[in-house]
DNA sequence: CCGGACTGCTTGTGTATGCAACTATACCAC
DNA sequence: GTGGTATAGTTGCATACACAAGCAGTCCGG
C-alpha cells in the first residue's frame, strides 16, 4: 500500500518477484543435477528425506513435515508412500493421537542420507560462498525469513475461513499454535 | 545418528536454502490464491502471459520465454498449447528462422492482462510495501540477482558437457554411466 | 456415554511437468 | 549442390502434485 501503483516501481518489484522464483527453480535444477550424479536419490525427495534426519529422532508428523516441505498433506502422503517403498522411511503411529502418523527415517534411510548430506552441505557452501559475504548471506537469510513467515501467515488465515479476514476478530482469536 | 552435525555454519546455510524455496513456494501459494479469485486465469500460465505482455509486440520466441519462465521446451509448448486453446496466444512461425516460433498474445490475451496484472501489482505491492524499506527491498533483488544468474550459469554449462569439461574428458565421450 | 463437529491423513481424479526420442529446418564443409 | 551436424520445437511416456471427497480418531456439550 505504500506505493501507489507507478509504473516504474511495480515494474522493479514485479522484477524483483521473478528473480525470487527463477533463482529458487535455477538452484532447484542444479541440486537436482548434482543429487542424480552422486547417487539415485531422488531428486525432490531429499528435500523430505534431510529435513527428517535433521529432526530429533529422525521423525516428524506428517503435517509438520507438510508444512516444512511446502507440500499439501495429499502431495506428502503420496511422497513419503515412495519413500517407504523404497525403504527410505516408515510410517510410526503416534501413540497420543491415533490418527496422527510420524514418518521416520529408516537406517537405510539415515545410512542414504549419511552418505547424501555432506556433498549436498559442500555444493550449498560452495554456491553461497561463492557468492556472498557472510554478512550479505545473514542479511538474506533475514529477508527470506520474514518473506516466508508472511507468506505463511497469508496462506493459513486464508485457509481459514474462520471468522474470516479479522477486520472484526479483535481479540477473539484464531488461535493457531506455536 | 542423532546428530549427523557437520558444522554449524553448514546447518545455517542449509536452513538459508530451505527459507529461499520456502518463501519461492509461499508467495507462488499466496499469488494462486488471488488470481483464482480475480478471474479464471490460469495460476501458472499467469507466470508466462505476463512476460508476453512485458516484452516489446507481446510476442517472444518460445525458447526465450522457456528461459523466462523455468520450464524446459517440452512444459513450454504444452503450456502455450493451453493458452493457445483457451485463445490467449498465438504461434507465429518465425520468418528468419523458421524452424522458430513465436508466442504471442492475441487481443483477447492483451486485454485479459490489461485487466488482471494491475491486481497482481497491487498485491506484490502490498506485499513487498509490508515487509521491507525500499532499500532492502533493493537489496535482496541484488541478492537474488546474483543467485538467479549463478544458477543459470551453472545449469547452461552443465547442459553443455563436453565443450567446457574437456580438460578432464580427452577424446573419450562423456562416459554416461547407466 | 452419545451425537455432532473437528482434525489428521489417505484416496480418486485431473493436470503440469520433465526426459528422451523425434521432425523439420538451418548451417557448414566440401 | 550433398551429407553431416546442430538447433527449435513437438510428441510419448512417466511422474509428482493439488484439489475435493472420504475415513478414522478425537473432542465437546448434553
Amino acid at each position: 500500500m505504500s506505493t501507489p501503483a507507478t509504473s516504474e516501481s511495480t515494474d522493479e518489484r514485479l522484477t524483483t518477484m521473478g528473480l525470487l522464483f527463477e533463482s529458487a527453480a535455477g538452484l532447484r535444477r542444479l541440486f537436482h543435477r548434482q543429487m542424480e550424479m552422486s547417487g539415485p536419490t531422488a531428486n525432490q525427495s531429499f528435500d523430505i528425506l534431510i529435513r527428517l534426519a535433521r529432526s530429533d529422532g529422525g521423525q516428524l508428523r506428517m503435517s509438520e513435515l507438510a508444512t516444512q516441505a511446502s507440500l499439501t498433506p495429499s502431495g506428502l502422503t503420496r511422497a513419503v508412500d515412495r519413500l517407504q517403498q523404497q525403504g527410505l522411511v516408515a510410517r510410526r503411529v503416534c501413540p497420543d493421537d491415533r490418527r496422527g502418523s510420524f514418518a521416520q527415517l529408516t537406517p537405510a534411510g539415515q545410512a542414504l542420507m549419511d552418505q547424501a548430506i555432506p556433498a549436498h552441505l559442500s555444493h550449498i557452501d560452495e554456491i553461497l560462498g561463492g557468492v556472498f559475504t557472510p554478512e550479505e548471506e545473514a542479511q538474506l537469510a533475514s529477508y527470506l525469513r520474514r518473506l516466508r513467515d508472511y507468506a505463511q501467515e497469508q496462506n493459513r488465515a486464508a485457509d481459514v475461513p474462520c471468522d474470516e479476514v479479522s477486520d472484526l476478530c479483535p481479540t477473539e482469536v484464531c488461535p493457531t499454535d506455536s
